[in-house]
DNA sequence: CAGGATCCAACGTGATACTG
DNA sequence: CAGTATCACGTTGGATCCTG
């Protein structure tokens, strides 16, 4: 719960599945959630290995986040979360 | 999230996976938890169907909490993330 | 662009005392 | 026994402004 509970994480890795996602634009995606919450999160998620920062240059900086092989796993776990949400209807 | 997240409900579930179990005795087998925070998750959790009140007697008052088959169903997902949990080593 | 710093409001929590 | 009521407190989050 400590690693994959709250309210965004689940939603951020949704969102990095695909491919690496630069910050701003992950804030977008996320519609919600302040600027804040989102470096929280995220600086929290890397440090448990959910997710891998990159700095792509500097001036003018540009950061994305990539999911990690571990937090792939945690998304598979969530999945399980989902489906017994769906059949259950919640 | 909303249902199974945070810090407590798992723990309650697991309690009273082989029975019905008293409120008193839900508090000590739980340590750390206040009775405040028992009886808002206990609420919570028998308007969400995780758990079943049953007043046993009153003068002295009886409850105990049961645990529901949806509930068993939430206790299983539980089962998943911790072995998820395990496996990682978290 | 990707944050950091600051301020403030809302909420969750614990401790304590009380009740039918 | 199984709660309820109240208060004090720390944490959390949003909003806003600032920066390399």
């Amino acid at each position: 719960m400590r690693v994959i509970g709250g309210k965004w994480k689940g939603s951020i890795l949704w969102h990095l599945q695909d491919g690496p996602v630069r910050f701003n634009e992950l804030s977008r995606q996320l519609g919600g959630a302040s600027k804040k919450m989102l470096v929280q999160r995220l600086t929290e998620m890397e440090q448990q290995g959910l997710v891998k920062r990159e700095v792509i240059s500097e001036r003018p900086i540009a950061v994305t986040y990539e999911i990690t092989g571990f937090g792939r796993t945690a998304l598979g776990v969530l999945e399980q979360l989902k489906d017994w949400a769906i059949e259950y209807d919640i």
